[in-house]
DNA sequence: CAAACCTTGACAATTCTTTGGTAAGGTCTC
DNA sequence: GAGACCTTACCAAAGAATTGTCAAGGTTTG
């Protein structure tokens, strides 16, 4: 009773079959497999893919993000030329600055923002 | 002449002046407005965004990935979770191990991967 | 003052990602 | 050996992100 098949991870982690399989093509959890090639969840995985669940609901983010997170562990270089990138910032005063970021990456959909001003302007 | 307004911007950097704009909104760059709200773009931020596409090119991923690197960099507790997260790996061995992930993370689209396994047959 | 810009806001076509199915074939359990 | 699983490979629906475009109104410049 050591591993649990898809099906069974599936019903106790909360993430549907194909998803189970999107995550582990995605890189995000690497598993064993039984000798005829069956995905075989071990407790590990099973309290790695609940913590996921929600880890993305509270930090408000997907695995496409998470899938890039990886990409900057596992390829130094690109995390050296995106800081790079960020870090090139030159004697701009930054009055404005940001915290605008934070709303866009959070909705995201340029439109909702425009929404949420306008409910805004009501209550002022 | 010390500073080019959106289409001039756009013309040099080959950004369309919508692009420019959702840049700006997705916190990924800060300007300077005119007295009358026009958007200022002086050689650090044509530089930037030249730079910027070069980048997403070489690199293979988009500005929704680069404004969840931002995110990574204003939000501790969210870098501080995912890290956690990545590293509570237990004892597994990682025989297969990693390598998909970034063809993952790199064309995406699951379809697609098989295909380029087709493509790569040919060739050898 | 008119032409050619700029601003924001909105709608929408496109394209990519996420998810669910389903098919064809192998495995496990009774 | 039948039923209920599993595998991979597709196709396609639903959702998001990307990008263009247009409208209504302000600004700059000749």
């Amino acid at each position: 009773m050591e591993a649990l098949t898809i099906q069974e991870a599936a019903e106790t982690t909360g993430w549907s079959p194909r998803m189970l399989r999107y995550i582990e093509r995605a890189g995000l959890l690497d598993l064993s497999r039984s000798a005829s090639g069956y995905r075989l969840y071990g407790p590990e995985q099973l309290q790695r893919l609940r913590t996921l669940r929600e880890l993305l609901a509270r930090m408000n983010f997907g695995l496409a993000e998470l899938g890039f997170a990886l990409r900057l562990r596992r390829e130094p270089a690109l995390r050296r030329e995106i800081d790079a990138w960020f870090d090139a910032e030159p004697e701009r005063p930054t009055h404005v600055a940001a915290d605008d970021w934070l709303r866009w990456e959070q909705d995201k959909h340029e439109a909702l923002l425009a929404a949420s001003h306008t409910t805004q302007m009501e209550i002022t």
